[in-house]
DNA sequence: CGCTCATTTGACAGAAATCAAAAGCGGTGG
DNA sequence: CCACCGCTTTTGATTTCTGTCAAATGAGCG
């Protein structure tokens, strides 16, 4: 909440906002900025918290400026449904409908750059070229929703895990890639608790647990802590997705990379980008 | 083929279009129907024929008229992947991106009112309101995807295979629904082949055939032919969707009627409608 | 150290895929 | 009219996988 700086032609309110590049913002002229600054505000929230509630009246909209976003069907026995995972830079919240189907919750501490929902339709209106970026990011989420589908809808669990494992590693590869010896190494990490990610994948923490557990004594990957992974055997990791590689990236969009994004995956758009 | 009129405020160019008041068509003005109207032209496809093919540069778009369309993953095993199902009115095609995703297929005969991607792209620059409704659509359509994901991600067959019929049977209660005695009758019926709604499902024909079977055994329902069905006893039905019937009726957003739908589901817009 | 929580492991029962075969159905041609 | 063919659907037997229950291990923390 530092280093808040009002910017007449930046979206979010910090001197150097993170997203702004990436998100819906990068489509606001400055005068579409400066309309967004004046009702948009940084709000953060604690792991676990509730962002917005299923069904309710949808007031509030923006983007994602750090930290994770499940979007989940909550049934009232308790047992969350993971429809879709947001990173930063993506859009949240239901416009032009007068309720969220689905439940915003923090998945990891979050900080929003949120602004009424109605102000921003108003701003919408005005501005038609904010608009159009709006249906080309979401016809983007659209495509990726679809590979989750294809994802989620193969036959072994195993499949399904070596595939997101394969997502992840071409998606997320924040680590150094080399060491001392100039070797490189593929790292992959769960952005999300284990938890979130079984329920993901449509499966259960055990479940989970014994195909990673079962990937690590086949030597396809090594296991660094619970939530970090190096990749050993690309080439038997796509053995057990079962898939062909370029089956994969065409599910994952990884071939379609745009211009400036960031790494995002999930039913929400763990697609459309390789940062590389 | 035939009845084909030209009529200026009519996007389809048949004399009274089936679908005109549903599809984006129904965004358009006098002049931007006319515009749509000289550029479009109707389409037929025999069933499992492809329309678009996946990967390939998405030149042609538009409002399926009758029939319906798959959406699917081509693996080259053969092994397709249904990603979502089409139904008339619903719009295809890939709009501001080179390549389409997916593969359009047709799952009966088509009839296609399509134009030029280009073009309709360069129409919608001139028509904003146009461009506003492909979005409010495209909203409702990630939705329903989400909602498909949820679905799909129920643990067991019979929760998906019984979440499915319940949805369909809201939705297409195209038969008769009163007997000679006055009596109710729900009539389900399956749009596509068994083995698309086993691949739909996730699940294989024998799988799907042995639940159907079970769900008969027990009475929830009647199997008129192995593509229709009556429900005897919606109650067990959502017992055995393991779901509450508001919980479905939200991942179906069934609740979410808008003005004038045709009906709609799968993956694509299983949600969005109840035409009562 | 003792507490809590997340992850892992084990044992087992239930569910679903697979393989295989039988039954139903529509069309074709004798 | 009937036999034959190809197709879809159904049924059966078997194996594999996965969820569930339960317990052990490990990490973080006051």
């Amino acid at each position: 909440m530092k280093e808040i700086v009002l910017s007449p032609n930046r979206c979010c309110k910090r001197k150097r906002c993170v997203v702004v590049d990436h998100a819906i913002c990068r489509a606001l002229g400055p005068d579409a900025a400066a309309e967004f600054d004046r009702y948009s505000h940084l709000h953060t929230f604690k792991s676990g918290q509730m962002i917005v509630g299923q069904g309710e009246d949808s007031v509030m909209v923006g983007n994602i400026v750090s930290g994770m976003v499940k979007l989940t069907i909550c049934t009232e026995e308790g047992n969350q449904q993971i429809v879709g995972l947001l990173y930063p830079s993506d859009f949240f919240g239901r416009i032009f409908s007068d309720r969220t189907r689905f439940c915003y919750e923090a998945a990891t501490d979050v900080t929003l750059c949120a602004i009424d929902r109605r102000n921003f339709e108003k701003l919408l209106e005005r501005y038609p070229e904010v608009e159009h970026q709006l249906l080309v990011d979401t016809l983007d989420e659209l495509d990726a929703a679809r590979g989750w589908i294809a994802l989620i809808n193969n036959r072994t669990t195993m499949q399904r895990v070596a595939t997101l494992l394969f997502i992840l590693m071409r998606r997320l590869p924040e680590e150094i890639p080399t060491d001392r010896q100039g070797i490189v190494h593929n790292i992959i990490r769960f952005p999300i608790g284990r938890r979130d990610v079984a329920d993901l994948l449509g499966t259960t923490p055990e479940t989970l647990s014994r195909n990673i557990q079962s990937l690590s004594r086949q030597g396809v990957i090594r296991i660094i802590d619970p939530n970090r992974f190096e990749l050993l055997d690309e080439t038997r990791l796509l053995d057990c997705a079962g898939e062909l590689e370029e089956d994969i990236e065409f599910i994952a969009g990884l071939t379609d990379q745009r211009p400036a994004s960031p790494p995002s995956i999930g039913p929400e758009h763990f697609d459309e980008r390789e940062s590389a």
